[in-house]
DNA sequence: TTGCATCTACGACAACTGTCGTATAGATTT
DNA sequence: AAATCTATACGACAGTTGTCGTAGATGCAA
């Protein structure tokens, strides 16, 4: 269980991202979904997926013969603690500082500061 | 001019930010920072701010024959891309969704809450 | 000026990343 | 069964990272 908190990497995330979102998935599955966003070899995500495995963060089962894949650690925790280490490395663990560099360098909509709003609102 | 928005890797990060705070530093003030915290070599850390001199990330200027260093590139503009990568990569452009993850999840006081608050009042 | 105390320069190394190529093993079509 | 198509295993490679060791350069104390 609990691979605890996993820090993937970004060419990793990207996969753990559509296995979240599908599993369970075959490789071919990951591969056709990220060729439709840039082009990488089938068997580059094949040995990312492997080498996932390998680490316990990815699970392997073989139904009538085909492999499909899913994972042992929650999206949740693993981009709770992404968020965190930032908030603490880059920001020194304020969150306003961080807030302020991810709202107010660019766009972000007004009715995503207000969902924001809205959101802390409730949590006060 | 401008290395524009590069990229710092954890270490690097670490010394980055002490250099935005001391600027212009030697290599012994940056190494006896860092030493608070954990224990690392002193051509350690020589050897990353002599990287990142050559990446042209840091300047090196020699004065009465001790080298001290500045940065090149802009703090505001290294995190805020920072915050941007991860905001896309691990939560789909979505600012509220980060938010939950980076408060939600643990403890940030109440009074930093209302502070982000308060600013987001302020853009509205 | 000699000699020690510092620094800096350089190179090395192992681990990790992103990316493939090639060689097999399996399944599918004639 | 043979030929073919597809998927998996393996290994390779270059670039980056984090970490030092060692050797050579510089500067200050005797």
């Amino acid at each position: 269980m609990a691979r605890e908190t996993y820090q993937p990497s970004e060419a990793e995330l990207e996969i753990l991202n559509l296995i979240w979102e599908l599993e369970p998935v075959t490789v071919r599955d990951v591969h056709e979904r990220i060729s439709k966003t840039r082009e990488v070899g089938y068997t580059t995500v094949l040995k990312q997926i492997q080498r996932l495995t390998e680490k316990g963060v990815l699970e392997k089962q073989i139904t009538d013969g085909t492999h499909y894949f899913t994972s042992t650690i929650r999206e949740a925790d693993v981009k709770g603690k992404l968020v965190d280490k930032m908030l603490n490395t880059a920001f020194g663990g304020s969150a306003l500082d961080m807030m302020m560099h991810a709202l107010g360098n660019d766009k972000v909509s007004p009715d995503e500061l207000r969902a924001i709003k809205n959101w802390l609102d409730k949590q006060l």
